[in-house]
DNA sequence: CATTTTGTTTAATACAAATTGAACAAAGCG
DNA sequence: CGCTTTGTTCAATTTGTATTAAACAAAATG
């Protein structure tokens, strides 16, 4: 035993099947969740190896260019997905899958639905004020009822508000 | 009053500021979700409609092509967020939008969340047993941290499992 | 200091999806 | 019956995005 280490260096041997059905299964997650399916191979791939790997092994592990592994890995970085680790000795940038997905979860949630549910509400006010504005240019008829459908919407967009809170409660 | 009808008819008028702005919000937030802008500019326009809409009128008011119309408001029906209405007299088919928006997010539970839950479940029960069939074929340690992994992955979805109900009950 | 390796950035390519436009079928109307 | 209008479908085009390949900058090695 032991004899692996010289003969096939980690980096050289091919992937077993459950790394390489991991990398299909987050490159599909990742095109459903609208990133590129090679973000979500990157993370796959990590999520499953036994050790940090560098960026060149992840591009050969993978067949995708060191471009794709570059913007990859930054996006990863951004979403707090992966880390980078200083290897010792090495002067290569050496990647690690963040496991505490929860941590995930929560800064998605502070991420995407927040900023979403923000706009939103923003946006809306912005139709209310425009709806004033051009109030004098319409019937009286149409008016109210723009009024009332917006009005439906902000009500629907409060119920949402005091939803995310429980949510909030919920993943972390 | 009443004067409006034969002068400047319905259908001719320019939209106000308001609809418009709709009709963009609404077409931001469909390609949010992975669909077509003009899916969401569709709804959006219909929305606000003081009656039913018909094909040519809402290809005219968005500017778009008569067959994105067809396609586009077939796919709002198969999601259940317009309706035909039969408009006495007229042949061609009229659309109006559903208000009751909170049926719609329970139908996309439904339809998205609950699969998707049940594909990633059958995924992971998929790799487990590909890890037992390459068990011999790698070593002890490998074979022990990919399974730790994907037992952690596995508790994440339980955990995620516990929660859909949850939810279920909070939008139902 | 030249050389090699790594990593980022950009322009070009390739690819996927949406939109159009045209051809077709169906249905009233004169 | 033609004629017109509506609505669907499908090939062709356009658009948007991901990926690559190449050019560049930075760092380390000998």
């Amino acid at each position: 035993m032991a004899v692996a280490s010289k003969t096939t260096p980690e980096s050289t041997r091919a992937l077993p099947k459950v790394r390489l059905e991991l990398v299909d299964t987050c490159g599909r997650l990742a095109q459903a969740l609208g990133l590129p399916r090679s973000v979500g191979e990157i993370y796959g791939l990590l999520y499953l190896a036994p050790e940090p790997m560098s960026a060149p092994e992840i591009a050969e592990a993978l067949s995708i260019s060191k471009g794709s592994v570059s913007t990859g890995t930054r996006q990863l970085l951004a979403l707090g997905c992966i880390q980078k680790v200083w290897q010792q000795e090495e002067r290569k940038d050496h990647f690690e899958a963040v496991l505490e997905l929860g941590d995930l979860v929560r800064s998605a949630y502070d991420q995407i639905f927040k900023v979403r549910a923000e706009n939103a509400e923003r946006r809306l006010t912005g139709m209310l004020g425009t709806l004033e504005e051009e109030k004098d240019a319409m019937s009286p008829e149409e008016h109210a009822l723009i009024q009332e459908r917006l009005e439906r919407l902000a009500r629907l967009q409060k119920r949402a508000r005091q939803f995310l809170p429980l949510l909030e409660k919920l993943i972390k």
